[in-house]
DNA sequence: ATTAATTTTTAGACAAGACTAAAAATTAAC
DNA sequence: GTTAATTTTTAGTCTTGTCTAAAAATTAAT
């Protein structure tokens, strides 16, 4: 059995193992989990001990075939509760992060089985994240940045690259959420900010905001 | 905010503090969280430091007014979260109880107020107890142990007053659960063993059976 | 290829929450 | 009303997870 603290230092360490295969330094989790080098390492340690991950002095960590089993693990109570909030008690797409947070350390298979199971076997979070199921698969869908594709492509938003409230928010004022159909009008070279067209109304986007949307091409 | 550690031992006063006004003892305390005396007498300064019970050394501990108020926001969650896993996930009575301790320390009043309406704000638990509402009010029904009340006496089943897993299964064996009718048909005067009736069958329980059941009589 | 900058690790400290063992206070017993 | 038994508190230690400050290793710069 893991801490919660434990939990969170895994849980942060697979995700950015997502975008690199080398190991991950001690300074990256730091800053991910807000907290001093020093203590990351005294984690670190521990974690190796356990052979969740595989530590070699000043070369950074890397989760091992165990340890990502945990990481899926978490990963999928925290989006099956995300889902849970929204579906069931009207949270919105913004809000559920911090209770998914606590409830993702919530120990029971039973539980978290079950709720599966009630909310339908969902494939997919509020923010258009894949759930793993029971043994740690996740079958990713294909998806693209709304920021790499050509002028005159036309997708469904499937995901966004960035969770945070303000980002999310923004979302909802403009009518974009997962499902909506998108289509590239326009990319401006100068700046790359992109005119799209949303509900049959046209609306410019800058490049962030564009860099941080997924679509499904159709 | 309380740590997960304060906010069982207030949720233990508060069961503790419910038969007898007197001061609770440490020991009483360490009995029941089932830990060290000592360790309970740093806990209770930290708590009355915080202003959630009066201590005086040698005297017990009794909860303040806003100590009751935390106690109850925490039964409110662990009995909200009980008629979920009974209603939503297919938990049965027996099984709640571990997994509601662990959901009770969830922090978000939106979670829990969303939680009661989608379950149709139950007044009850699985187990019979009453949902304290949002401002800490807990309304209880009269009810009376089945080892109270005289030959005769037919009333429904309202609650238990243990809930240990044993105890539960042997009700659920016996056909015995929440809104079952009972019939007192004797009552053994050598050892306070009862004959009743359940679902029109007779059936002889124990006397300690008898007073770990609440029945209403109607 | 040394020096400088950065990253990482060590060493030592601290807070929370628990424990053991012993001292102090209270209650019970005769 | 002393003595004995019990309860409660204190004092000191331990573990987990964190921190600061300083040392060590690595990487970058000229």
């Amino acid at each position: 059995m893991f801490s919660q603290s434990e939990e969170n230092y895994i849980k942060t360490i697979y995700h950015l193992a997502l975008d690199s295969d080398k190991g991950i330094s001690t300074n990256a989790i730091a800053k991910q989990l807000d907290t001093k080098a020093s203590s990351v390492t005294d984690m670190i340690k521990k974690l190796s001990e356990k052979e969740v991950v595989v530590y070699k002095k000043y070369q950074g960590v890397k989760l091992t075939d165990f340890g990502r089993k945990v990481a899926t693990g978490i990963i999928r109570k925290h989006r099956l509760w995300e889902v849970f909030l929204v579906e069931k008690l009207n949270f919105s797409w913004d809000e559920v992060h911090e209770v998914a947070e606590q409830l993702e350390h919530i120990k029971s298979p039973k539980l978290i089985n079950e709720l599966d199971a009630f909310l339908g076997y969902p494939k997919h979070d509020p923010h258009g994240d894949p759930i793993p199921d029971e043994e740690g698969n996740i079958h990713q869908i294909e998806k693209n940045l709304l920021s790499v594709v050509p002028k005159g492509t036309v997708g469904v938003c499937v995901g966004v690259n960035d969770s945070s409230s303000d980002f999310l928010k923004f979302l909802d004022k403009q009518g974009i959420g997962l499902g909506v159909e998108i289509t590239i009008i326009d990319i401006e070279p100068f700046d790359g900010s992109l005119t799209i067209e949303i509900n049959n109304k046209p609306l410019s986007i800058s490049n962030k905001i564009a860099s941080n949307l997924y679509i499904k091409k159709i």
